[in-house]
DNA sequence: TTGTAGGCGTTATCAG
DNA sequence: CTGATAACGCCTACAA
């Protein structure tokens, strides 16, 4: 590779002058820019980054710690969202996964440290407590889908319990009265946010809160499946049914389907999170609330720069990002209301 | 940060005799050892590696290229196959995602040459025919689900003719002799490769093959849906169906259970791909053949660090690596054969 | 506007 | 076994 001084001899100038042309230093006659520029261009220069690194310290690249990135279809939008608006700023992203091991955390730390990275997006896939690993203070460092229990540290999660509200509202909104919940256990903050956003909705819209409609278990179809068939049994039947997952949603579609319900028009139901590969793909299409991953890992990045920029940007605290609804076909009005009947499979 | 010097000053050596410690030479007395140790663990000294790169111009990082890590649920363990092998030799992974853009593309390659990266990896997101940027060739570089025309560089991609080759022979050896394909449009290679599988298979086991049981459109529920429609009302309907993709085969799922079928008792179904999420959370479980993503990307890094070491393991040439069975629920020996029935809905 | 000296933190070479 | 000196490619400070 060439370096700046052989640009200089062919260019016949100084090396300093060339840098002052790579740098885009105004004190350069245009002329001899000109010059330097054809040079550079004809040995194919290109500044070495590490070299440049040594004197000013900045290495323009940001570590990306992950707990696992395989095993869960958002992972890709954190990153490429993290990835483009680096990317604007001529940042690059180097990649740790830790398999969320405390000794790989650390070492991946390490190994940031080493490497002279601007900054740290620690990023968990699923939205959850986390506790930091030995020296990553020492690097500016932003959170993204997790948060400390002391919340010391800067960091972005989605707004659950708004999510679950709007879900639920656009369900009231609709008319239906008798809304059934499939959530997951509480002790995940996705879960808890969500059925917040439920009980606030339906206060909103002075419908009282039936425990018996709410039902928690697992994230995956097969809860969703038994849950929903559960519901189906009851003395009376909801119309509606907000899922905390769309896996959870896609469960209960096979089990009303399977007892002849229609959806939407028996019953309506909300999932939540977007996934592509199921939402918009089922039968009928899912309405359900988008998690916004691709903003989250976007958002990181664009503090970690502004707090290269402003000293004093540093801050702390949560972000809660908004989950916007998508809507497809999977919500319509309650039927009409007809005769007490007695329940049957139909 | 301290540095070599700030260490070799506190245990009172040279800054030479650091260096020679921390890169575990053997000349060093044992005493002196432990004393430049524990210097260097007390001023918490960690060796700039960027200092390091220029001297031995060895950046111990390779850059991670891809086209459009978001839309697919696969870049993760794509990703997570090459940062762990990476990982194993202390090697990073620089993040690039092109959106498929050729300009982006050749910014990346120029931008890993700035950096020093000591090889590329370039991986799509599904199997297909790539151009590769410019200077692409610069670098010691592998190809990950992908290939030139002229196949001049090293790459892997899925055995797809032995994935559909063995989907197929599953169903064969269950005793199904009327096997439906649908297929996504031939123009992938994917498509092409596992449609040369079934054929293989079929004609193996001296089953004749018949056109109208050959269905073809895109790789969506939807096109799945749709076929699998189109194949309950022939004459005679199928005994088991092989689909491309898990979500073909979901598709397929929705309208056997629409029209009364039953999985895998009357008619059986292979998918492929191996999403977790849709395949093993369907109902039943689906058969299908995974998609070796992860050792696609494990091998890739390996065959840099291969070529790093070894100058002339540099070579050329397609590699295919084995698609993997995986057995669920959705297999099974087809119904025993009856009276010719007229075809009706049951 | 241009050029020279010095140093960023390492490792390589070669004496001692 | 240990240490002085040079070099990697670039940028900063200062001088011309």
């Amino acid at each position: 590779m060439a370096t700046i001084k052989d640009v200089a001899e062919l260019a016949g100038v100084s090396f300093k002058t060339v840098s002052r042309v790579i740098n885009r230093s105004p004190h350069v006659r245009d002329e001899i820019r000109q010059k330097v520029l054809r040079a550079a261009d004809a040995l194919e220069y290109r500044p070495n980054l590490h070299a440049r690194h040594m004197r000013t310290q900045r290495s323009k690249v940001f570590a990306f710690i992950s707990d696992d990135i395989a095993t869960t279809p958002f992972a890709g939008q954190i990153i490429q969202g993290a990835q483009l608006k680096a990317w604007q700023r001529e940042m690059l992203l180097l990649m740790f996964n830790t398999g969320g091991d405390p000794a790989v955390e650390e070492d991946c730390v390490k190994s940031a440290l080493e490497r002279g990275v601007e900054g740290v997006i620690f990023a968990t896939m699923y939205h959850r407590a986390v506790k930091l690993p030995k020296d990553a203070l020492r690097l500016p460092l932003v959170l993204v889908d997790c948060f400390t229990r002391d919340s010391a540290v800067k960091g972005v999660v989605p707004d659950e319990s708004n999510g679950g509200f709007a879900a639920t509202r656009l369900l009231l909104e609709k008319g239906h009265r008798r809304i059934a919940m499939i959530n997951a256990d509480k002790k995940y903050p996705a879960a808890a946010g969500r059925y917040q956003g439920y009980q606030k909705a339906l206060r909103q819209f002075r419908v009282p809160l039936e425990p018996e409609l709410v039902r928690t278990g697992g994230w995956w179809q097969d809860d969703g499946y038994e849950h929903a068939l559960a519901l189906l049994k009851m003395q009376q039947v909801p119309t509606a049914i907000f899922c905390a997952s769309d896996r959870i949603a896609l469960g209960a579609y096979d089990a009303l389907k399977e007892k002849g319900f229609r959806i939407p028009e028996d019953i309506s139901i909300v999932g939540f999170d977007n996934q592509e590969l199921l939402a918009a793909h089922a039968r009928p299409p899912l309405t359900t609330m988008q998690i916004p991953y691709f903003e989250m890992g976007s958002w990181a990045v664009k503090q970690l720069i502004e707090a290269n920029e402003d000293e004093d940007k540093t801050g702390a605290g949560l972000t809660k990002l908004e989950c916007p609804l998508i809507v497809r076909a999977s919500v319509d009005s309650p039927p009409i209301k007809r005769e007490p009947q007695s329940k049957k499979k139909r």
